[in-house]
DNA sequence: CTGAAAGCGCTTACAG
DNA sequence: CTGAAAGCGCTTACAG
C-alpha cells in the first residue's frame, strides 16, 4: 500500500470558487502553457499544428468556453460592436441592424444596440456609456453628429463605420447610397410620367430626409420647373397617419399638386389609405411615390411607387468593411456606394 | 535653490499606460483608499457621507468612468442584460425590446439582442455566447424551449423574466397575458356580432399563435359550434403578402366563412387589402380580425378590429422585475398578468 | 515556435 | 465605518 499523501499536497489542481473552467484547466489538460492555450485558439501567432490540436481537443473535452470580460481587461478591447441608429420604430433601421447582427454574430462578435432617438444629448449619452464598455468597433447612422459626440468616436481610437450615406471625407469610412440621387431619381421618374406640379412631403425631418428633398428640388429646377417646387415639411415623427393628415394638407393648401413624393413609404401608405377614404383617385387625380420600399408597400391598393434601399446590404457591407478594420486589414474602398432603385408600380 | 530630485522619484503616480482614468486615481485623489471609493460610488455598505461627497468629486473633476470588463471580472457579474426574441421582423417584438431597453438603460444595464428566428438551436447557439458574457439577467420571450436551453438557463444561475405569456410554475417569472383567453375574447367578440362560420387562419405556428386557436375552438365550442370550427394553418412566417393568399384560400376552401380571426396583423391587414382588390364586402360579406393591434391596423379600410396587447407594458414590467431579482429583493407577483383589450373597429 | 512574469481595473472576503 | 491583500481569467510585451 502506498503511503497517503498529506491532503494539503494531494490535488493537483484545486477547483475554481467559481466552478468555471479557464485557460489554466485546458493547458494543464494539453500539457502546455496557458500562453499557448491563448494563441492557439484564438489562432494568432504561429503554433505547432500539433499543438494546436491537442489544445483544441482539449477545450472541446472540457467545455471551454473563453471569458469575455477577462479577454477584454487583459486586451482593453471587448468583442462588443456597437450599433447607434436613431429609431427602433422605423422598419428601414431594423433590418439594417439585422443585416448587422447577422454578419456580425457568426464571427463572434457581440452587437450593443444604442438607440438615439434623433437626439444629440441622448447619442453623446449612449456613445458615453458604450464607449467606456471598450468595443471593438462602432457603426454608426449617418454623418451628421454633435462634435462633441464626433470628438468622443474619434478620440476613443475605436473603428467606425457610418451608414446610410456615403461620405468622401478623407480617413473615414462609410456604407450606403446618395440620397441626394435618390431624391432626384424619384423626382425624374415622376416628371417622366408627365407629372408636373411634384411635391415633396417629409417628416421627422433628419438630415437624410433633406438631401432627399434637396435632390427633388434640383431634379425640378433642371427641367425649368423651380417655381413648381413645394416643400411640406412637418417636424413630427413619421407614421401611416400623419401621411393621411399631410395629403389633406396638400390638397387643401395646394389643390394643382399631381404627385406627391413622400420622404417615406410610411407616410405615402398612410396617404394611399386616406386617398381610398376620400375617393380620390390614386394615380389619375394624384401620383403618390414614398421612399424605402417597405414591407406593406407592394401590397397597397394601389400599389406603391417607391425607392428600393439596400439597407440589409448595407448592414452586411458595413460589417465586413468593420471586421477587416478591427483586424487591421486594409479596406479597399472605405466609401462604399451600394446604389438604389426606383421601384414603379400603379400608384404613379 | 532647492535640490533637485532624482526624476526616478519625481512623479506622485505614474500614468496608466492605457491613460485611462482608474478607481486608484480617484482614490488618491480624495485621499481614501480604492475600496471606499468603490463602495462610495455604488452605494453600496455604508460609507461616511463626508467621504461620498469627496469621493464624488474627485470622479467627476477627473471624469472617472468605471470599467465595465473590470467590473464583471471582479464580481463574475456583468452589466449585460439578455434579451431572446424570435424575429426582429415582428414590431410586436421590436417594441417590446424598445420599452425593455428604455427601462434598464438608465438604471445602467446595456441590453444584449439575441434573435432566435423560432429556432431551437439557434436559441441554445445565442444563450451560449451570452451566458459566457455572465449576465446580469435574462429576458425571454415564452416558455417553450428545448431541454438543453432550459437547463442552460437554470443551471448558469442567472435572474430570467419570460414574457408574453404568463406562467404559474412555482419559481419562475413571468409577465404577459393569457393567449388562450386572448382568443377566446376575440372569437367570442365576432360570434356576439352575429358570425357563426369564424375560421382561424396562422402563420408562423408559435406556441402562442396555437394557444390563441385553442382559445378560438374553445370560445366555437362554447356556443355549441364545435363543427364550425376551422383552423387554417400555415408554417411559413406572417406577412401581408400571406395574409391575402390565405384569404383566398379560405374562400375557396371554405365559401360559407363569414369570419376570419387571424392570429396575427400583418396578415389581417394583408387580407384586406386584398379583400380591397376583390371587391369583397368587408365587413359585410366577411368579418376581419386581427391580433396584436400593429401599428396601421386603425388606418386599414375599412379600420380593422384587433386584440391590443400590452408589449410595451410586458417590456417594462419584466424589466422592473428583473432589476428587482438581479438586486435579490423580493417579487411581489412573479407571474404577472397584465391582460389584454378587444379593440373593435369597422371590420367587423 | 513556446513560456514565465506582470498586469489589465476592479470587487470579494477577511480584518479591525 | 475603513482598509490591505488577494484574485477574477485572460493577454501583452519581453525573452529565448
Amino acid at each position: 500500500m502506498p503511503p497517503r499523501k498529506p491532503d494539503s499536497a494531494a490535488p493537483h489542481r484545486r477547483a475554481r470558487a467559481t466552478g468555471r473552467v479557464t485557460l489554466a484547466d485546458v493547458a494543464e489538460a494539453a500539457g502546455v502553457s496557458p500562453i499557448t492555450v491563448s494563441r492557439a485558439l484564438r489562432g494568432e501567432r504561429a503554433v505547432a499544428a500539433e499543438l494546436v490540436e491537442r489544445v483544441q481537443a482539449a477545450a472541446t473535452a472540457l467545455g471551454y468556453v473563453p471569458d469575455p470580460a477577462a479577454r477584454a481587461l487583459a486586451s482593453s478591447r471587448s468583442s462588443h460592436v456597437a450599433v447607434l441608429i436613431p429609431k427602433l420604430s422605423n422598419t428601414l433601421f431594423v433590418e439594417l441592424l439585422d443585416a448587422v447582427q447577422i454578419s456580425l454574430v457568426p464571427a463572434g462578435y457581440q452587437t450593443l444596440i444604442g438607440v438615439t432617438h434623433y437626439d444629440a444629448g441622448e447619442e453623446e449619452a449612449v456613445l458615453r456609456s458604450f464607449l467606456a464598455h471598450r468595443p471593438a468597433g462602432l457603426i454608426v447612422t449617418g454623418s451628421d453628429r454633435s462634435a462633441a459626440a464626433e470628438a468622443m468616436i474619434q478620440g476613443s481610437g475605436v473603428p467606425c463605420v457610418r451608414v446610410m450615406e456615403v461620405g468622401s471625407e478623407e480617413g473615414g469610412f462609410s456604407v450606403g447610397f446618395s440620397q441626394r440621387e435618390a431624391g432626384r431619381a424619384l423626382t425624374q421618374h415622376l416628371l417622366d410620367r408627365g407629372r408636373r406640379h411634384v411635391a415633396y412631403v417629409a417628416a421627422q425631418l433628419d438630415p437624410r430626409t433633406l438631401e432627399r428633398g434637396e435632390g427633388y428640388a434640383e431634379a425640378m429646377q433642371a427641367v425649368g420647373l423651380a417655381g413648381h417646387v413645394n416643400k411640406v415639411l412637418s417636424a413630427e415623427p413619421s407614421s401611416m397617419a400623419l401621411g393621411g393628415v399631410l395629403l389633406e394638407r396638400v390638397l387643401r393648401e395646394s389643390p394643382g399638386t399631381d404627385a406627391i413624393f413622400f420622404c417615406n413609404d410610411d407616410l405615402a401608405q398612410g396617404a394611399l389609405l386616406a386617398a381610398l377614404r376620400m375617393g380620390l383617385d390614386v394615380p389619375g387625380r394624384l401620383a403618390v411615390a414614398g421612399f424605402n420600399d417597405l414591407p406593406g408597400s407592394d401590397q397597397m391598393v394601389p400599389p406603391l411607387t417607391t425607392v428600393a434601399t439596400p439597407r440589409r446590404e448595407i448592414g452586411e457591407q458595413a460589417a465586413q468593411m468593420l471586421m477587416a478594420l478591427m483586424r487591421g486589414q486594409p479596406v479597399p474602398t472605405p466609401h462604399l456606394d451600394l446604389g438604389f432603385r426606383v421601384v414603379q408600380r400603379a400608384s404613379s
